[in-house]
DNA sequence: ACCTTTGTTAACCATTTGGTTAAATTGCAT
DNA sequence: ATGCAATTTAACCAAATGGTTAACAAAGGT
């Protein structure tokens, strides 16, 4: 628990603890100085480093931003079959947020706050993720008959829901199960294998 | 838009205000002003009636939890078949949130932030919902055959992910496809029977 | 050694915000 | 009408909070 912050820069060691404070408790429940004592260092800094708590936010919430989603726009846009993308999806995207389990609940719970605005700088900073040619995918093995008939985006939905969601409840999980941090890992690295099963389980012809 | 607030007592209109400005902010980010002006009526009174903006939070987040909780509860420990539990979960569950789709945000969001003070009161208020019994009941359906091997754990979390995640993601979802209020209820409706079908399908012999 | 640039801090400042107060208004029982 | 309790408001207040400033320390080039 004590300090790495030794050999790090000032601002690395504010952005380390903006990125803990930020996740945590979101724009409007952190607070400047909560940063400045987390990273050990005068609240001025901050101002030094980055004009305002909005610019040092908006720092924060685009790298947490750019964890999700270029990875989403990789694999829909990939020429994988259907069955090794579903695959792909649950496993890369469970392992990043496995290390960042803050991650959805931050990122959602902001775009919630302010849909339009964050939608439109997203875009133009990379790509916001395009389901079209996943769910042209998805119609075409309809068709083909492998399989089943289903709405795409309700299954692209289904998809999401199963791999993001068990993050956003987490605290709620943990404690109701009774699971420690290692059990609930655990929990999703089995999830990794069990919720692309679920799904090709289910549509599969 | 215009005020029902006219026949609405002081107390009412209140609550009207902090549960809109408490849903969509949350605690950190909701202001006292905020509610009064919503409600029409001067910030004084807020604490006339409810003492602090922490009692006023209290009342509003417990009435939330209040229409989520209960209902897991029931259907959790009915006597319904396996399948006809699923159908029903997704049916109910889903209707609440249609009619207000913040609530699983905020509630899981509030707990995110304080988890261990939320669930002790939440335990007292009204038993926390236990899904030992729908837990046992997988079980013996695996046993029986009647159902494909599956930890008991992860099915639970698929149905609590299909049904609450699409309104988590709704402000991103709708403006990443272009759908309206409509089309997104339209699409929650197809979903009260297509979640149940998914899992059923994925699960059944 | 000396100076200039960069980094860092303590002390401040202005605004916001939750909360209080005392006066005014309303409702209503007599 | 009169008096009394409940309700409502404008004006305040103190603490918290984002942000600034001016002085001071370090680093590095000459």
């Amino acid at each position: 628990m004590v300090n790495i912050k030794k050999d790090q820069s000032a601002e690395e060691k504010i952005i380390a603890a903006a990125r803990k404070v930020f996740l945590s408790k979101g724009l409007a429940g952190a607070r400047m100085q909560d940063i400045a004592d987390e990273a050990g260092i005068n609240k001025a800094l901050l101002h030094y480093y980055f004009r305002s708590k909005d610019k040092l936010f908006e720092m924060i919430f685009m790298e947490a931003a750019q964890k999700l989603f270029p990875k989403i726009n990789f694999i829909f846009e990939s020429n994988m079959p259907l069955f090794d993308k579903i695959e792909h999806f649950a496993d890369e995207y469970i392992s990043v947020m496995v290390e960042n389990p803050y991650l959805p609940s931050f990122v959602l719970n902001e775009i919630n706050r302010e849909p339009v605005a964050f939608f439109k700088k997203l875009n133009e900073k990379f790509g916001f993720p395009d389901p079209a040619l996943f769910l042209k995918q998805i119609e075409r093995e309809i068709k083909k008959g492998t399989i089943k008939r289903i709405n795409p985006l309700q299954l692209l939905m289904n998809m999401l829901s199963m791999c993001i969601f068990p993050f956003m409840a987490k605290p709620m999980f943990q404690l109701r199960m009774g699971l420690g941090e290692t059990q609930f890992r655990d929990f999703m690295e089995q999830r990794k294998k069990e919720v692309p099963k679920f799904i090709i389980d289910s549509i599969r012809r």
